[in-house]
DNA sequence: CAGAAGCGGAGATGCAACCTCCGCTGCGGG
DNA sequence: CCCGCAGCGGAGGTTGCATCTCCGCTTCTG
């Protein structure tokens, strides 16, 4: 969302620009892909993205060489944002209130984009830039919680690799029930928040209410749908 | 495990017994089967059960009409054993510590069995078995988290839907991890168990190490292979 | 030892994803 | 304004995979 306005992709390398349609096309194609493998995860296929944009099939393969190059187009702007984000919260006032608070844009971020979350935890795609990003994020993430250990807040056991891990389960929980609640994850969230501290006299409220009965039954009858599933 | 020796599949339905070479097999096909779906997951197909059974697939698919059956029968017993042992926490004496307990047990059942985990938490197969399991457990998961509450321990806004989620959770945690530190969903248990107590002092201590950075890579790695990549 | 039960695994069938190809469309520089 | 060429659509080639069938051969057992 950052990007410029005047993205029209001419001038890297002196190639011609795109006939005026043709860049048009480039765009909506962008758009789809960002929806569909958003939504659906990576394992959409071209055609899905095609179609969401009202192209051919082959309009999208004369545009990008192969659906890597696409994803990794589509995705370097978010991959960056989990990483400034990072660095930005290191610098807040309160260590605490910054890791929980990164913890909770972090989960957000994989929770509501299975692509990304796809992109981030399994080495797919895009190998080289998710583990310059890892690499970044690695020293900023340790400080991250250090500076909440030191003030005295979190727990002296927790450790930098348990933000993602965590970040990954909240995902999971928000994938599965997303049919039904996709917002619950924050209820479970706000329970690790709570484990996380090193003491307390109360409990934090829940933020969303759980799942009724009825919701688990959705999301099962969704996710068996979608799943393989023969005759 | 706990299944009688002498369960030759005869009798049902005055049927002929098998011949004792037939029979031999159909055992090793089950054991293949459970094993296979445990370890890979349902999509698992029956060409590598038959293969771990040392068998040809044409065997298998005599003696079980589909791969629905096939999983039916292999499942039964575990499904049943989540909804007996919950039965069984019902009855411990200390309300919290049953709650937790039977947390642990759900979550490493599920941990430990991707097969039994899709199973229970997708309606791919057995859709009816499943939703029958869940319905008997659902007034005893609300018993014992309402126990737990009525002792002072638990945490006021915890719902005893909250219990599948949790297991979810950590199972996918498990699953993420397992090819470097199987074990570490019970660090996230840990963490989450301090989070439903109503308050506490200190910290429980974390049983596992955290994944180190290395161990988080080796993982990613993993699943990339398995997963979809072509080129 | 004969006839029935059982076996193996090649391959029919069906499906889905990736990508190519080529005849048509419509943009835009002269 | 008009025509050459960039660009378009989408049917279909190719590949790969999973389910299940079929039939000539083997192995039990009465």
């Amino acid at each position: 969302m950052t990007a410029h306005a005047e993205d029209t992709h001419a001038g890297d390398r002196g190639e011609r620009p795109l006939r005026r349609d043709a860049e048009r096309n480039r765009q909506r194609i962008l758009r789809a892909a960002a929806e569909v493998f958003t939504r659906r995860g990576l394992d959409a296929t071209l055609d899905d993205v095609a179609r969401e944009a009202g192209v051919g099939v082959g309009t999208v393969y004369r545009r990008f060489p192969d659906k890597e190059s696409l994803v990794a187009e589509l995705f370097q702007e978010r991959i960056d944002a989990l990483v400034t984000v990072a660095e930005e919260a290191c610098a807040a006032s309160d260590p605490w209130q910054a890791l929980v608070s990164y913890l909770e844009y972090a989960a957000a971020s994989l929770a509501g984009d299975l692509g990304l979350r796809q992109l981030m935890m399994f080495a797919t795609y895009g190998r080289d830039r998710v583990a310059y990003a890892r690499e970044r994020m690695r020293p900023v993430m340790t400080r991250l919680v250090e500076r909440a250990q030191a003030a005295g807040a979190l727990r002296g056991d927790f450790r930098a690799t348990d933000v993602p891990l965590i970040a990954y389960m909240l995902a999971s929980a928000a994938e599965y029930a997303s049919p039904a609640q996709p917002g619950v994850w924050r209820r479970y969230l706000a329970l690790i928040v709570d484990g996380m501290a090193r003491a307390r006299e109360g409990t934090s409220e829940l933020p969303v209410p759980a799942l009724t009965p009825r919701e688990i039954e959705e999301s099962m009858r969704a996710h068996g749908q979608r799943s393989s599933a023969r005759r």
